[in-house]
DNA sequence: TCTGGGGTCCTAGGACCC
DNA sequence: TCTGGGGTCCTAGGACCC
C-alpha cells in the first residue's frame, strides 16, 4: 500500500454562511427557519440572505421597493445593517480560528484562509471539521471549508461543500480526481478573481468552463488581458500564486461615503455631511495609528433618472501627514467650494484619506508652513482625548462644523436595525 | 418614493529628468 | 526646423472582491 502524500502547504478556506443573516439569527431563536434577509446600509438593496430567502427567489443585490410584495406575502424579517454587531462576531470566529491554527490570513469580514504545512489530505479534512464544529459550537455560525494547495481551488472547493449537502460543508480538492471534478463541474464565472467583464472576453476566446481555462496558455492570457488571469489559471493548476501580505491593519485607504436618505442641493448641507463623514474617518485613521497625507472629497447626483447628471472631486496634498480632525475640516470647506455646483440634487457625498505614514516623522524645515513639534503633539492629546470621550457614543463630543443630527437623523435613517446586542449594555438581550 | 459601501491590485499614459 | 531614448514617479481608471 502507498503512503499517504503530504502536502508542503494547504489551505483551509473558512467562510461563514450567509454571514450577516447567520449574526442576526442567533440572537433571534425565533427566526431559526424562516426567511431572514439583512439590507444594505440605506435600506436600499439586499446584501444577505438566509437559505429560506434565497429559495423564494430572492436575488442578491434586488432594491428593496422591487420586492416589498415578496416581503408580505412570505413574512421576509429584514434587518437593517448593523455592523459593530457584525465585526463583533467576526472577531470572535476569527479569534477561534486562530487558536487552532498561527498561520491565519483574515481576508473580509467572514472568511479567512488557514494555511497548515506538512500535512496529508485526511488530516486536512479532520481539521476543517474540527474548525466548523468548534465555531458551531462556541460561536453558533455555520461555516464551510474548502481545502486546496491554492487559494483560487480553495474558494472553488469552499461553493463546491457548500452547493452539495452530502458534502457537509466541507470539500478537499488535494485529490486529482476532485480537482478536476470542479474544474469542469464550475463555469469560469465561479473562479475567484473572474469578474463580468473578464468573463466576457473569455468566453470570447472560447473558454466556458474552469477546466478549459485551466488548460490556456498562461504566456498569451498574460500579454493579452493581465497578470492576473494569468495567476489565475496558474493557480487552478495548484501552483500557488497569490501572496498574502494582505494585512487588515496595513490598509492603505479610508474612504467614508454615504447616499443621503432625501437629495441634497445647498453647500451647507453637503458641507455638513462631508463634516461628519472626516471626523469620522479620521477616528479611524487613528485607531489605526495613521497619519495621511492625501485628502480627496467627492460629490455626485444620482446615475439613474433624468435629473441633470454632475459628479466631481478635488485632492489635496497636506504639507504634513496629518490625523487632526480640525484639519481635514478646514480642507474640506476650500475643497468643496472648488467643486460644488448650485443647482443639482446630490445623492452622494464622501471622503478619501490616504496616502499614510506610520508616525508624524517630525521634520524641521525652514521653507515649508510645518508647525512647530509643540503644536503637532498638542493636536495628538486633543484628538486621543476627543477619540477617549467619543468611545462609547461617537456623538459626545463634536466639532462645530459637524451637525450632530445629521449622520442617522437628516441624511440617513436605517428602519430595521437590531439592537447592539453585544456593544450595547442598554441592547443586552434579556432572559427571562 | 426607494438602485450599497468599502476596499485592493494592476496598467497605461503623462510629466519630468538626464 | 527637426527630433531622441531611458528611467522614474504619479495619477486616473479599470477590474475585481466581499
Amino acid at each position: 500500500m502507498n503512503e499517504p502524500k503530504v502536502f508542503d502547504k494547504v489551505y483551509l478556506l473558512c467562510d461563514c454562511n450567509n454571514f450577516f443573516v447567520s449574526c442576526e439569527k442567533l440572537f433571534r431563536p425565533d427566526l431559526a427557519n424562516r426567511p431572514v434577509a439583512v439590507l444594505s446600509n440605506n435600506d436600499g438593496v439586499v446584501v444577505s440572505r438566509s437559505y429560506e430567502t434565497k429559495k423564494l427567489g430572492i436575488p442578491m443585490g434586488v432594491p428593496v421597493f422591487k420586492i416589498q410584495k415578496e416581503i408580505k406575502k412570505y413574512h421576509i424579517t429584514t434587518f437593517s445593517s448593523n455592523f459593530s454587531l457584525y465585526i463583533d462576531i467576526s472577531t470572535r470566529v476569527m479569534t477561534t480560528l486562530e487558536s487552532y491554527c498561527k498561520d491565519l490570513e483574515v481576508y473580509s469580514v467572514d472568511e479567512a484562509f488557514l494555511s497548515f504545512e506538512n500535512i496529508t489530505e485526511e488530516e486536512a479534512i479532520q481539521k476543517a471539521f474540527m474548525l466548523k464544529n468548534a465555531i458551531a459550537r462556541k460561536i453558533g455560525i455555520p461555516i464551510g471549508v474548502g481545502i486546496a494547495r491554492t487559494k483560487t481551488l480553495a474558494k472553488l472547493a469552499n461553493h463546491y461543500a457548500k452547493q452539495r449537502p452530502q458534502n457537509k460543508g466541507v470539500f478537499s480538492v488535494l485529490n486529482e480526481g476532485n480537482r478536476q471534478r470542479i474544474l469542469i463541474d464550475n463555469p469560469i464565472a465561479e473562479i475567484w478573481g473572474i469578474g463580468a467583464r473578464m468573463e466576457e472576453h473569455l468566453l470570447e476566446d472560447g473558454y466556458a468552463t474552469a477546466y478549459e481555462l485551466s488548460k490556456a496558455d498562461t504566456g498569451v492570457l498574460q500579454k493579452k488581458y493581465s497578470i492576473v488571469v494569468a495567476r489565475t489559471v496558474n493557480e487552478l493548476n495548484n501552483i500557488d500564486c497569490i501572496d498574502s501580505s494582505t494585512n487588515p491593519q496595513n490598509q492603505d485607504q479610508i474612504m467614508w461615503s454615504r447616499t443621503f436618505k432625501d437629495r441634497v442641493t445647498s453647500f451647507d448641507d453637503l458641507y455638513e455631511a462631508l463634516c461628519n463623514y472626516c471626523a469620522d474617518a479620521c477616528a479611524k485613521l487613528r485607531s489605526l495609528n495613521r497619519y495621511a497625507r492625501k485628502f480627496t472629497i467627492f460629490i455626485r447626483t444620482s446615475y439613474f433618472g433624468d435629473k441633470a447628471k454632475y459628479a466631481n472631486d478635488a485632492t489635496i496634498l497636506l504639507d504634513y501627514p496629518s490625523a487632526d480632525t480640525r484639519v481635514y475640516l478646514e480642507a474640506t470647506k476650500l475643497l468643496l467650494q472648488s467643486i460644488y455646483k448650485e443647482g443639482y440634487e446630490y445623492m452622494k457625498a464622501g471622503v478619501l484619506l490616504y496616502d499614510f505614514v506610520e508616525s508624524r516623522a517630525y521634520q524641521a524645515d525652514l521653507f515649508s508652513q510645518t508647525p512647530d513639534k509643540e503644536t503637532l503633539d498638542n493636536s495628538d492629546k486633543l484628538m486621543s482625548a476627543l477619540d477617549a470621550i467619543n468611545k462609547g457614543d461617537k456623538n459626545t463630543v463634536y466639532l462645530g462644523a459637524q451637525n450632530k443630527l445629521t449622520k442617522e437623523e437628516k441624511f440617513n435613517a436605517p428602519k430595521h436595525k437590531s439592537p447592539l446586542y453585544t456593544s450595547s449594555f442598554d441592547d443586552l438581550p434579556e432572559i427571562f
